[in-house]
DNA sequence: GATTTGCTGGGCAACCTGCCTAGCCATTCC
DNA sequence: GGAATGGCTAGGCAGGTTGCCCAGCAAATC
């Protein structure tokens, strides 16, 4: 039900170069190809991998300015809240997490201005107590899996 | 040098079918192949497609557990701080932040017990002065770009 | 010892990709 | 006005890939 080295090598393969396809993968990973035909479509089958959806870069379609907001949410008012933030194109994941009802959205904006048009929306809403914003200046390590994967398939 | 409505689509469509190749695309946006063609190709050249890597689920492949960090930095430790983070396979994503000479990371882990592990290795070290961690207990809202996109055609 | 599971190596038709051509139309430039 | 440019359509072609199938084999399981 884990995931072993052979696995874990077939994802960084694609992840390295999604293009190439199953077969140029077998051959690259020495096996048949049937081989990794089979790893794929169980690991697609056991949900390890979601999909191949395209990586949109925010940044390069006008929303360079990256932040996260935490929001204290008045008791109750959970469900609510959520659709509000489902409803904001800007709002490009939310989590809600321990603590004082709380939530971690993550936002895009056009610019640092356009930023506060963005918080303004998402804590215009009936419900949210109160919010505190972090900009996002610089991205060190841009979301991987890849490190997990090798070490999952040690197991 | 946007984004226009076809794009939006064609993204739209990568997006909830993967699989389906320029060709089947095409056909579903109603042009012709070239032009689908073309379309992608530009994106992927502007980088707003960054690419057609495999998304796993961390929690499929044993780390269900997601928490954020908020990590304070000791002053010109900035540098070494990211090399350290980025040597750690449950570190997922690493932004640096406004205010304090501050860092936000994404943690998973096998569990909350083992969570507790991953923070010491994270925080074990030289240059970070604080870290305050909360766990993320649902995610209503999954990374997702389509609305996003679906705005940035309207320019 | 018998069965199951996973891998190999190969084959086949259907399909898609990458690449190219030619014509068309609207916008832009001289 | 007239020409050039850029984006779209429609089609063709070779080569590669996919999806699916089979038989043989080895290791692990019962």
């Amino acid at each position: 039900m884990g995931i072993d080295r052979l696995d874990a090598r077939l994802i960084e393969l694609l992840a390295e170069e999604p293009r190439i396809g199953v077969l140029e993968a077998s051959r690259r990973l020495g096996v048949a190809r049937g081989t990794a035909q089979a790893r794929l479509d169980r690991l697609l089958a056991q949900g390890v991998i979601r999909g191949f959806g395209p990586e949109v870069d925010p940044a390069a379609i006008g929303y360079p300015v990256t932040a996260f907001a935490t929001l204290e949410i008045k008791q109750g008012q959970g469900p609510d809240v959520r659709s509000h933030l489902a409803g904001v194109p800007e709002v490009l994941e939310l989590h809600t997490t321990t603590g004082h009802g709380d939530m971690l959205c993550r936002l895009v904006a056009r610019s640092n201005a356009d930023l506060q048009r963005v918080i303004d929306r998402v804590v215009g809403f009936e419900g949210i107590v109160r919010a505190s914003t972090t900009i996002v200046m610089e991205n060190p390590v841009p979301l991987r899996m890849i490190p997990l994967v090798k070490q999952a398939a040690e197991d």
